[in-house]
Order: structure tokens, then sequence, then C-alpha cells
DNA sequence: GTACGACTTCAAGTCAACTTGAGGTCAAGC
DNA sequence: GCTTGACCTCAAGTTGACTTGAAGTCGTAC
């Protein structure tokens, strides 16, 4: 079985080195060893890591995927926890639907100021309403890697 | 024309004080004077507070925001800017809506292991090849304050 | 006239998920 | 045998949106 350098690993999950070390400090994967120095990881890390991007795009923080795929071992996914997740991105999405329904129609609406469209108004009634209780929906990538 | 207490600028838009301080520090929002030490709101600033609310409902950041309403005097809102947020909307709804489908596949497909399941791995690649590029969807409210 | 409580300021802390920096190590190539 | 460069550790910094804490002020009720 091959080993993976910690720079293997960079090249084909496309995380930074940086990233897999704060990973494995978070228990969320693991190297096999050491070359000198040096982390060898095996494969599976791979899988392991793909497991984590894809909970990351369904909204998992990294602890709730490190419970989900144990603190060490074999990935034991939860399926009432994806179902459970899959009705959360249901409501999410309901509620993004609604939000751009009305975004869109306020960038169309021919009032002279949106404060006058009933339909805007009624939305932000709606927003001030949900107050505190939702967060903004995705953000685009957080540092300065994220040039082409 | 009534003036508000901040206490009851509180109250009516159930954000804290601490929240409407910041936000009146970051020019969101103006208070119109001061009894003693009190700030005094006039009654618009809780619309602009319900703009506010929508604006971050709706992904856009705290200085988007400021950068829409103004800095001070009366909201502004750029119609081109709501409909490119409709649009970016309109993208982040389909990746939700097609994570939610694999997710809800994935909790009832009946492989013994999700890493059986050529839906759930399609969908692993698709999160590792998307790689840094997205970011999760909507958060839960961040503060302790979230009970209801 | 004084105690109370609601406000004030300012600085610092929080949270998540990383990144950055300084300073160190080690295997390999010349 | 020395340089190089990819790796290492550990601590601290970053970002956004706030919150928290300490210490002070002020209008009102008693």
């Amino acid at each position: 079985m091959k080993f993976l350098d910690i720079g293997e690993v960079v090249q084909r999950s496309g995380l930074p080195a940086s990233t897999l070390r704060f990973y494995e400090e978070k228990g969320l994967i693991a190297s096999v060893g050491r070359r000198g120095l040096r982390r060898l990881f095996d494969v599976e890390a791979l899988d392991r890591l793909s497991l984590i991007a894809l909970g990351r795009s369904a909204g998992f923080s990294l602890d709730e995927i490190g419970d989900m795929l144990g603190l060490d071992g074999p990935p034991r996914i939860d399926r009432a926890r994806l179902a459970d997740k899959a009705d959360e991105l249901d409501q999410t999405i309901r509620r993004l639907t609604a939000l751009r329904n009305a975004l869109r129609h306020a960038a169309e609406c021919p009032t002279p100021s949106h404060m006058e469209c009933p339909t805007f108004n009624r939305l932000r009634q709606a927003a001030v309403a949900r107050g505190r209780e939702a967060r903004p929906p995705a953000k685009r990538a957080p540092s300065s890697r994220s040039g082409s």
C-alpha cells in the first residue's frame, strides 16, 4: 500500500497543507506515520477529505463532521442525520426562494421607491419578524486564495 | 414627530442595544440626537433596521448594505444590485437543491455503506471538485440569544 | 437627595475555520 | 559536506458580526 506525502495530498485534494494539519489536529483525518518529520497519509485520507468537503458544503460544521465520521476509524454516517440535514436544507431553500422572488420583484418593481412597494414591504416585515432566527445564505470563498 | 429611546428600538426591532450601537458606529443607522447621554432615534430607523435585516438575510454583508442604503440619508436601493443578488441566490438554490436531493437519497439508500453508493460518491467527487469555491449554506443564529 | 436602573463609552473577547509567520529539521542533490 | 526546499511546530493573526465587561452618567421614583 502506498503512502502519500502531505504534498501529494495537497495536490490531490486541492487543500493547502495548513488545512490538512488543522484537520489532523481536530481529529478529522489522521496520518499513518512519519517519514522523518513528514506526515504520511494513506489513500483513504482522500476519501475522508472528500466526505469533509461534502459535509461542509451541506452546511455541517467541522465538529459535526468529526462526530459523524467518528474521531477515527471508518466513516459511519448516520442516515437520520442526513435526513435531518436534508429537511433543514429544504427550509433554507424555501426561504431563499421566497427571498429571490421578492428581490426579483423589487428589482423590476416600478414604484419610485422600494419603500412604497407593498411586496417589498411585506418582505421587510418578514425579515424583521424572522429577526434573529436565520443566518445569511452561502458565502464565497473566505480567503485571499480564492482567485482563479 | 416622536423620538425613540434606544430601549424602544430594542423592543420594536428585536435587536439588542449593543447591535444598534454597533450599527450606528458602522454608519448603518443614525441617531437624531441625545437626551442626556441617551440616543434618540426617529421612527425611520426602524425602517432602516428592517432593510438591514432583509439585506442580511439575502446574504449581503453589512458593508454592502451600508453601501446600498447610503451611509446616511434616505435608503436608495440599487435595482441592478438586487437583480444580481437574485441571480446569485438562484445559483445557491440550485446547488442546495441538488445537495438536498442527494442527501435525501443517501439517507434512504440501502447500500450497507455510503462509500458504496454511486450517488453518494458522485456527490463526494462534486464536493471535492467544487473545492474551495463555495461556502456552506445558511447557518443558525450565531449567539446564545437564539433561544425561543 | 439619593438610590436605582437604564443608559453610556471603550477596549477586549468570541466564534469558526483557517492562515501566516518565525524559526527549526531533514533528505536529497550537487 | 553543504545548500536547498519541502516539510515541521507553535503561537498569533484574520474576518465579520457582534457581545461582554468594567467603569461612568443621568433621569426618575421614592
